[in-house]
DNA sequence: TGCGGATATGCAAGCGCTTACATTGCCCGC
DNA sequence: GCGGGCAATGTAAGCGCTTGCATATCCGCA
């Protein structure tokens, strides 16, 4: 079986030592022009690759970035992660790619999985978890950027959006129009910052127009389209029944919407209905969905800069807000002409 | 600066060799029970994580899998590589990912970086690339499995579904309602086995079904929703204009769809359009697409399973061949009336 | 002509772990 | 009571590379 050639193998061929081999590969302007000639020819020649392994051991660094993300299967971060390799890739680092399941238990243990393999620095989503997991990344020396959160209080480097403020342009958007009766759907809000400030957002902009924040009904749901349908038909079993439901991103708006046709209601008609993401299919639906459009490929992007400047000249980093815009779509509309009756 | 602890500083903590250590967390079972509990005390009053790179230079096993697909954003990717990464993760791997974009060239590089890295083994989407990356990856001595695709004449260990026989079926399909005159949107041909097998599927059925092969107009067209739109504009300006459009993914079906509302053709009464991947929002359109349901999930799940099974056994690995379903939905109809009025 | 100082290269000590092989005790059967 | 054998542990040789330090060579300038 024929091995793969090592760097003592080049630096036989060459004649040379071991030591101006590895040069030529990280400071070639170290060496002699002839001499790395020389060298570049057997490498060539023999095909060496450098042993990865042994390099990292050596030299302590990996040339590796992780990201523990709640899942691929949300399209609004496999498009942010997308962006993020891309341009790690530009860099010459490569992605090392976890998912947590929504569960922090999980993703502890893939934080420590990604420390252990020598991750130079590390992507997670949203600043909430134990406090000695971020302790835990400063004594190990790991540079840390959260993305899809931005919160000028913590003190993590953050790349992201202001969840809060822009579901606050939301709901005053909804408010504009007339709705005093506002349901929301809610994500799970357990260790999920980026639920709890969006919610904090709903309420904020109703005690802002002086309206009763308890007036605003909320029910939690689990991530999907099922439960954006069961979400629709709690809210809109109360008396009275919302004239606006407000969800937290686009699939249970859409779960929401397809729900509210099955039972023949009318959207916007009958009932408005928002989300947030602004995922690809928002527009296709029937009416467009009126939603946050969030940069993820900005995010993703800016992100991976952030962490390999961190990495590269160990910096301490900082946090970068990214904006937000409001879609106004045919989902949202003015209040019925039924509401008032009523009142 | 207090660094992470090392294997030695674990076997003087517990009073024994770093053999017996590293036996404990490798082969507890040669280890004394007693001597056994002493070790795993100290590791955890150290806080002790094997370093990965030792670990990896001294046994030549990375547990990293790498895994090249063309592009996250696309949802049926993502999904196929969460499922894969919930495997890999379940028997002790980690995911190594890597975009090509498409670009062959990349993905070669790509594929080296990651034999670099140690990869144990390779998941790559499609047959279709240059020999010369199989057989280096034979020299290599990297167990490979391609996904998304399964031809039983390739010598690829493959988990996929046949995309020819799919793409047939929807054909015969389309045929079985009458239609003649059939459009087809197309992605890139150009190294992309998947497309090519699915519009030989089409082309098959047309022939089986005792019609002309070149009657079917097809337009190629980059991945995306907009690119669908113009391949249904190009394919509604033919004389006579087809029926039918039958298209290689949902997304470019979308696009088609969007472009032929938005033109006031009503689907499916003045055409009819199908697509392929089944696509979460593709039940949400509005009429709701006909479309090949693909497993992405159990695709991932297989192909993360025979890869590991590759990698421990160094077995050769078998192929393994999924179903695809055909879903009939609202899009696709029986040949509007005025389509015979013409002959 | 000689010397300081670049410039180019070699030497060799690790990096933290695994594992083949050696060693030590101990139990068992005859 | 003794040797064989097995279980438990230790010893130490790498794995392939980087890098601080030592060495060698050459240049220009006084």
């Amino acid at each position: 079986m024929r091995t793969t050639p090592t760097l003592e193998d080049v630096s036989k061929a060459a004649g040379v030592s071991t030591a101006t081999v590895s040069r030529c590969l990280n400071t070639p302007d170290l060496v002699a022009t002839a001499t790395r000639e020389r060298v570049a020819e057997a490498i060539a020649a023999l095909g060496y690759t450098p042993n990865f392994a042994a390099r990292v051991m050596a030299a302590k660094r990996t040339m590796t970035i992780g990201a523990i993300v709640p899942t691929l299967e949300n399209a609004i971060f496999a498009r942010g992660l997308q962006a993020f390799q891309e341009e790690l890739n530009r860099s010459g680092y490569t992605l090392l790619v976890a998912s947590s399941a929504y569960d922090p238990v999980v993703e502890a243990d893939q934080i420590k999985t990604m420390v252990a393999r020598g991750a130079d620095g590390l992507l997670l989503i949203g600043h909430e978890r134990d406090e000695a997991i971020y302790s835990y990344l400063d004594t190990q020396h790991v540079p840390t950027v959260v993305a899809w959160a931005y919160d000028a209080h913590r003190s993590e480097v953050s790349v992201g959006f202001d969840n809060r403020a822009a579901m606050r342009m939301v709901t005053e958007e909804v408010l504009h129009l007339g709705h005093e009766r506002i349901g929301v759907i809610s994500g799970m809000r357990a260790g999920n910052d980026r639920v709890r400030l969006r919610l904090e957002g709903v309420l904020e902009a109703v005690s802002a127009a002086g309206l009763d924040r308890h007036s605003v009904i909320i029910v939690e749901k689990p991530y999907g389209v099922e439960s954006g349908a069961e979400g629709f038909d709690a809210l809109m079993s109360q008396v009275p029944r919302p004239t606006a439901i407000i969800c937290v991103n686009d699939v249970l708006a859409t779960g929401a919407m397809l729900r509210a046709q099955g039972r023949s209601y009318d959207v916007p008609g009958d009932i408005s209905i928002t989300g947030f993401d602004d995922l690809d299919y928002a527009r296709i639906l029937t009416p467009a969905l009126t939603t946050v459009h969030v940069p993820h490929r900005a995010m993703g992007e800016k992100a991976a800069r952030q962490l390999v400047e961190m990495v590269e000249n160990k910096s301490c980093g900082q946090s970068i807000k990214l904006d937000t815009e409001l879609k106004r779509r045919g989902s949202l509309a003015t209040v019925p002409v039924w509401y008032s009756d009523f009142n």
